[in-house]
This record gives C-alpha cells, structure tokens and sequence, in this order.
DNA sequence: CTGTTAGCGCATTCAT
DNA sequence: ATGAATGCGCTAACAG
C-alpha cells in the first residue's frame, strides 16, 4: 500500500499539459476550452485525484479549518456547542479541529498554541479560562477568535454568552414566589463565569428578599456523581446555621440537580415537597428524571452555531478594517416541571 | 493585525546563519556548537516562533493528526469514545479532527475523504455504514484505518468492537432467572451492528428457552424521547398479541431505557414490580434515575483510548510489513440496580 | 487560452 | 559544524 498520491504534475502529464493549466481546470479558474477541461476533469477522476489541502494551505495561507477548545467532551452541555459547530463548519466545507482541557488554564493555552500550529483560520474557545489573555497570544498572528460563555471586562473578543444572571434571577424568584425561604445554592467550584454569574444571582435576589444566604457549597466538578456526593454536607451545614433543612436547593447544573435529588431521596426527604430542585441547561434527561427536573433552558445548540457563523463571518470580510468586537447575548426560559 | 508569522528564515537571518541551521538547532537535530543553539533558541523565543506544522506536514508527509468519524457527537455513547480518543491523540501530540455523520453513509464518506484531503495520518470511524468498504478508497493512499463497533465480514481493518451479543444474552438470561416470561425488545432503527446484535441475542436466548420473542419494535433512533414515545406502541403489540402486558423490556440502550422507563409509570405501571427494565451502555445516568437502572457497562472511554493506542502504535511502525488485521474485542459487565 | 517562473515554510540531501 | 541547493504540491503572478 502507501501508493504516491497523485499529483496535478500526474495529471498534468497524463494530459499533456501543464500543471497551472489543471490547477484551473480543477477549480474552474480563468477560461479555457471546454474540450481541455473536460478532459483534464475527466483524466483526474480516473486516476483517483485529491487535492492535498496542506500544499493549498501553504500557498494561500487559508485551511479553511477552525479550531474548538471545550472543557470537556462529555458534559451534555459541551456536547450540544460542538455540535452546533461542526454542523455549520461543517455545511461551509471547513473541517473541524477539536481539544479539550479541563479546568486547566495552560493546557486551554497550548490546545490553541497548537491549533495555530496548524494554522487554523479561526478560533472557538467556550468556557475559556484565559478570557482577553489570548490578546497577547493571537496579536502577532491575527487569527480571529470567538469566545463562548466567557466573563471578560472589555472584551478584546467576539463572543457569545448566555445571560445566566437573569435566568438565575428568574428561577430564584419563581421559587421565592412558591413559598420558599431556606433556598441553598450547591455550586461548582470549577466553573468558571457560568458558577460566577449564577450564584451571584442566587445571592443578590435572595438578599433583595432578606432571605439568608449563608447556606452555599460547591462541587468539585460538574458530574451527577458529584452533587451527589456533595449535598450531604450542604444539609449538614444547613442543619448547623439554620437548624433545619433547606427547602429549595439551586444547583449549578441539571446534572448536579439530578445527583442531589437522588441524595435527597436516599434521606427520605421528598422533591418537590419537602425540598424543590432547581436544575440549569434543561439537558435532554431532566425532562426524564423522577421528579421530572425544573430548569433554565439554554439554546446550547444555538450558541454554537452562532459562534460558528460569527466566525466564518470574520473570515470572510478578509479584515475590512478592525469591527469593534460584538458581544451576543442569548436568553433562555423557565421550563416548570415537576422538582419544583 | 495579521502580522507575518515568523520563520525560520527570519530568525535565521537574525541570528546570522542559514536557515537548515536553525531548522536543525530548533528540533535537536546534529550536533552543533552548543553557543550557536543556545543563542538561536534565544531569538526564535523572542521572536514568539512557531513552526509551521503546515509546511513540515507538506515535506515530512505526516501531519501528526487523526481524523475521527462518530454518528452523533451528542451521544454519551459517542461522547465517550471521542473522549478517550482525544486524551491519546493529545498526550502524543497529534491534532484530532472530528467529524460527524448521523446515520448517513455517504456523508461518512465525504467526511472520510475530506480527511483524506488534509493528509491525515490516521483514521478513525465508530460505527461505519461502510465498512470494508473503505478497502477501495483507502488503499490508493494507504492511511490506517481502524474501526470502532462496526461490523465486517473478514476485516480488511483493525477493529476494536464490544461484544454485545454476549452481554445482551447474560442479560436475558438474568431476566429469565428472575421469573421474566414476556420479555419485549424496544430496538433503535438506525443503529448498525449494534443492533443486530444485541436483538439477535434477545431472540436466540429466547428461543432456546421457548419464550416468545414476537414482541418488538425498534425507534426511530436512539434518544431518550424516542424510547419514551415508542414504549406505547410496544405495549399495544404485546396487548393485541399475548393478550397482556410484558413483564420485561430489553431496550437498545440506556436512553431508550429510561424514556421507556417514564413512559411505562405514565401508563401506572410499576417499574420493576409490573415490569423489569434493561438499558445498555451504562452511561453516567443510569445510576440516578428512579428507579436506577439496570444495564451492561461498556467500557467506552477505554475503548476508544484503545482505537488510538492501536492506530499509533500503527503509526509507529512505519510499515513494518502488512500485519494481519487484529480485533480486539472487550466485553463489559452485568450492572444489576433497580429496574431489574 | 495556456505555459513559464516563482514561492509558500520547512526538512533533507550534499558539500564544505 | 554549518551553508547551498532542492523539492514537498499547490496557487499566483506574468508572459506569450
């Protein structure tokens, strides 16, 4: 095996012309006679001709390849934002180069180091731990980058976001409005604006309303295992400030939501009754869960595809001269279920 | 912005030598003046160099990247296998480009072929519709191919697959130890080998114990929705043809299974009393739902950490001499929790 | 309408 | 130990 890929020299000799000539005639470039053309295209086909993208790349400086770095591959919520890319990369004949680092600053930065390497035309970090850092890092080479749901202070980047405050704020008060007053927040220690913005919510509104909000832990991640593990010990703290249980709990994510339900559970207390759960990401299962899970739902998908499109826009406008960056906010919706 | 990148010329030309010099200095190649590397070093970190794996790709031959080709990103299933996959591929320093293609075989192909076309060191495709297919595409250009899941007749390709005939029949036959009689099958259309294997298992263990197994239907995919709006349909089948309710169901997968699951305690069935309830895979969720799930763990992230080890390692050998295609087959473990 | 020449950035001979 | 020349496969000038 390992046979010499053909080449446009291959062809170009096969057909008794010169290799520019095919280079044409395989990309419809320039006129030429339409005898020639065909039999170039025709002569290409038979030998098995593909073009090798990495001697184009080299010439034209365009890979037409987009680099995705996401903390992790098998959060639900991830799951949804790439797909979202690669469904428009995909659609506009660009290929897709895809890294993970989770929860870890440098390794987010030699994923892109890497991903320029390769000369990607363009960049997507979500959830990025280095936020305006990247200036420094992209400013000598000018590869454009789109940042998904991260907090930055004036942002140097495009990026995308969802409004998590408001959502937050909206769940808390439908809670508030339910009758609940013991409202706890079960966190996430390693999420980084996401965790930011949703507690800060869970604490502003619930001082607004002068209820406690010193009942607070965090998971170390965002596995159901996780929040399963971890509310044990918010009830205890619970039990020590308050004296009693909470009677909501406000956890970072759907799958926190669904491992402290469980937990709940297993100590007898009942949900929505006793204690209500409120989820965020609205993940395809908390629509499946026992009680059925209350939640926030994110257009995951949606932002994906936004940032995809965001970008493959820059690429074409060819630096019409420097936009100011744009800052995409999505809004998502209450979705009532059973947990609270 | 979009400054030139640096190259080696531009160092060298700082530095006062050649540019095979600093191409030699850069990757530790001949022995040089250790004055000379050190001060040649210096300039191209000052200068913030950064190879070109674009043009060393082009003369080298190898792009030290992987292409990998899954049905839905978003699938835990599939999540975890990229997962494993890309923790390889990353600690070796190779790029990961992922492609995705939804039960469609000609858009496999395309993707196959643009990975082709980006030169590509390795291939792999998690539960092709192709299969060996790829014999006549691949053996113009020699990329290493291996499969994941994917069945083939006399393999032209390495494969790593699991084997679900085998657990599905442990499976069974727990069920039938149980006391189970009426055990339907709720199956996923679009699902390949998997499929028809885990199905093939349901009806053979049946048979042999003379159990009926003319109860079944298959959902249009593998969603947990999917489970939840089909399970009706399955229950009718079995009404008009046993005359009475099954008092098990198999599910393709645990997303089925638990869709199923809800849909069966919408109707007032209890869940295991009425009915016992089998998922497959064992994702994370499974272990959270009410009642927890039953199912067969497939060692999933190992088993794309394996597809990688194998294709590397494949890598390595340089062509060491055709070596007769290998399978590696892993097989998984009864997880029995609630549901059955 | 087509061929000639050049060069993208790098690695690899071969000289020296 | 280092420099000069060559080519990977392709596109982009410019001639003719």
């Amino acid at each position: 095996m390992n046979r010499k890929r053909v080449s446009i020299k291959d062809i170009a000799q096969a057909a008794g012309v010169s290799h520019p000539t095919v280079s044409r005639a395989l990309r419809g470039k320039g006129r030429m006679s339409d005898a020639t053309r065909a039999r170039i295209l025709q002569i290409a086909e038979e030998m098995g001709y593909t073009p090798s993208l990495v001697a184009r790349g080299l010439v034209t400086q365009r890979t037409e390849s987009v680099g995705l770095v996401v903390a992790d591959i098998a959060d639900p919520f991830y799951s949804e934002i790439i797909k979202g890319v690669e469904q428009v990369t995909q659609a506009s004949g660009f290929s897709l180069f895809l890294g993970s680092a989770i929860d870890d600053a440098d390794q987010e930065v030699r994923m892109v180091r890497s991903f320029l390497g390769r000369h990607v035309d363009g960049l997507i970090v979500s959830s990025s731990l280095v936020g305006n850092g990247y200036q420094a890092i992209l400013e000598d080479v000018g590869t454009p980058l789109v940042l998904i749901n991260t907090h930055v202070d004036g942002s140097q980047f495009h990026s995308i976001y969802h409004q998590d405050f408001q959502g937050s704020q909206q769940m808390l008060r439908h809670l508030i409005q339910q009758g609940r007053r013991r409202i706890a927040y079960l966190g996430n220690r390693s999420a980084g604006r996401a965790q930011t913005e949703r507690k800060r919510a869970w604490q502003t509104t619930l001082e607004q309303e002068g209820l406690p909000t010193d009942v607070t832990l965090d998971c170390p991640n965002s596995h159901i295992q996780s929040g399963f593990a971890t509310l044990p010990r918010l009830l205890e703290q619970a039990q020590r400030i308050w004296g009693e249980m909470p009677d909501a709990i406000v956890a970072y994510n759907d799958l926190v939501a669904i491992g402290a339900m469980k937990a709940l559970q297993r100590q007898g207390l009942r949900v929505p009754d006793d204690v209500a759960v409120m989820g965020f990401d609205d993940i395809e299962v908390a629509a499946f869960t026992s009680p059925t899970l209350s939640t926030w739902r994110q257009p995951r998908r949606e932002m994906g595809v936004r940032a995809a499109e965001v970008l493959l826009t820059l690429l074409q406008e060819e630096r019409d001269g420097e936009e100011p960056p744009q800052e995409i906010a999505f809004s998502g919706e209450l979705v009532l279920r059973e947990s609270a």
